[in-house]
RNA sequence: GGAGGAUUAGCAUAAUUGGUAAUGCAGCAGUCUUGAAAACUGCCGGCUUUACGGCCUUGGGGGUUCGAGUCCCUCAUCCUCCGCCA
């Protein structure tokens, strides 16, 4: 969330941001919190200075009733009906900050310099492509779904037997390409990258939802286990960002770097019948998601950084991709400035997003409380969060089966991935 | 699922029948020193205030009270034991 301070002294550029995002209609929202804020700042002021004059007059009476000379039953009196009174304020200041809370929590993050501003996704930046790897594809391809059914490596029916549409069910060499993607990809980011691997829970409180801002905007999109007051986590970001929730870092510890590899669930709602065929969207899905710590004044090398771990992994598989810088209008709430990485899809004719990679400064340490310490004795300041998916295996693996396809109708493997797979040939 | 115990600042430890959080270590700054150590002085949870000061803070939330670390309720986490279990 943001700075209140920051709000109160700078409406105007909250407001222009506000109007960036296509968020217009929340500057009404803006208005009443500062407000809420006024109010509540001018009733701590009457409720802190009751709160002294009973503090001072307890002390009066404990050392009445310890001399044991004159009655203290009128100062005690008197202190009765000041706490009342300080009982009222605390009760509508409390009411303030839950409602003030609400709207701050709703507000979505600052803009950097760098975000073009821009209506909708149409307005999106092509920052890069890459597209120069050399696939032979000279001859009618197939799409993902048909290869996988015909090679009885994905079978979609079943999962959606199982479970319901969009819980993918790899089989055989599909399921065998899956695990060494992953496998891959980890010992990419932990080898040669430098990060280090964590497997969190799957589960998450509502406390992790909130610090990294899932909660409460996109509760809708999170499965929920009534009986445990758990959710299912949509991305690793939330329980890794989590890790250090409430916690102050020493300046020695930064950067932090994680790298997880977990499934994530998303319920997608209100999204049906958009682009659902196959791994396209789908409810379950693999994904390595890298997660960094920064101090302030270094957190857009680290998005840089990891914008480059990611593409680190599509270099090696040679998979042709494109590089957007998101919009003002497109970009996510959270997020100051993010890029999104989308692999190129030959028989879909179309790009696909494997990877978003965001700075969220320090939006969520907010949330979250994650702080460290500048220097020794110093104040502790917030940290800066990123992440960046290096790589989600759902639409990469569409990338990899469409462009690695042949006129036989098979696959050839990466030879990146050779090691991993055991094979070379999906037949 | 059941029984008992615990939770105080980065760490460790105190706090009369309820009287308004004490101390040590570590850390930071300064004095001293060629430099360092030692010693000494100050700082050493958060918010607010130009400042003086004020308010809040004993795992979270609530209650009793003029006043709660202390009494009551509730939740969480950890430890010990019992039961169940891959």
């Amino acid at each position: 969330m943001l700075d209140i301070n920051f709000i109160r002294q700078h409406p105007e550029k909250v407001s222009l941001m506000l109007e960036q995002r296509q968020q217009g209609e929340d500057i009404a929202k803006l208005n009443q919190l500062l407000d809420f804020d006024k109010e509540r700042r001018e009733l701590i002021k009457q409720s802190d200075d009751l709160k002294a004059l009973r503090n001072k007059v307890s002390k009066d009476i404990a050392v009445i009733k310890r001399s044991g000379q004159g009655s203290a039953d009128d100062l005690i009196q008197q202190m009765k009906e000041v706490a009342d009174t300080i009982a009222g304020l605390d009760e509508q200041l409390k009411q303030l900050a839950v409602d003030i809370e609400e709207i701050l929590l709703s507000l979505p993050n600052k803009l950097h310099d760098d975000v073009p501003v821009g209506a909708s996704a149409d307005e999106n930046v092509v920052w890069k492509e890459k597209m120069d790897f050399q696939h032979d594809l000279d001859f009618k391809l197939s799409n993902h779904l048909d290869l996988g059914r015909k090679l009885g490596i994905l079978d979609f029916e079943r999962g959606a037997k199982i479970t319901g549409a969009g819980f993918p069910l790899y089989k055989g060499k599909g399921a065998r390409l899956e695990r060494a993607l992953i496998n891959f990809m980890l010992d990419v980011q932990t080898g040669q990258n430098g990060y280090t691997e964590v497997m969190p829970p799957l589960f998450v409180n509502q406390d992790s939802l909130r610090g990294t801002g899932q909660w409460p905007k996109f509760a809708d999109q999170v499965y929920y286990m009534n009986e445990d007051n758990l959710y299912a986590i949509p991305t690793a970001e939330v329980p890794v960002t989590n890790m250090h929730r409430n916690e102050i870092l020493d300046a020695g510890e930064l950067p932090l770097c994680y790298a997880a590899s977990t499934p994530c669930f998303r319920r997608e709602a209100g999204s049906y019948g958009k682009d659902t065929r196959g791994f396209l969207r789908v409810h379950q899905f693999n994904k390595v998601e890298l997660v960094r710590y920064s101090e302030p004044e270094h957190s857009y090398e680290a998005l840089e950084q990891i914008l480059a771990n990611a593409e680190s992994i599509l270099h090696a598989l040679e998979i042709p991709y494109r590089v957007l810088l998101l919009c003002s209008g497109d970009i996510s709430a959270n997020a100051t400035k993010c890029y999104d990485i989308e692999v190129w899809a030959p028989a879909e004719e179309q790009f696909l997003e494997a990877s978003s990679c965001s700075n969220f400064e320090d939006y969520q340490a907010r949330r979250a409380s994650i702080r460290y310490r500048p220097k020794d004795g110093s104040k502790p300041a917030f940290v800066h969060t990123l992440n960046g998916s290096g790589l989600a295996t759902s639409r990469l693996m569409v990338a990899l089966l469409e462009n690695y396809q042949t006129p036989e109708g098979t696959i050839r493997v990466p030879e990146a991935l050779q090691p991993y797979t055991g094979f070379s040939l999906i037949d």
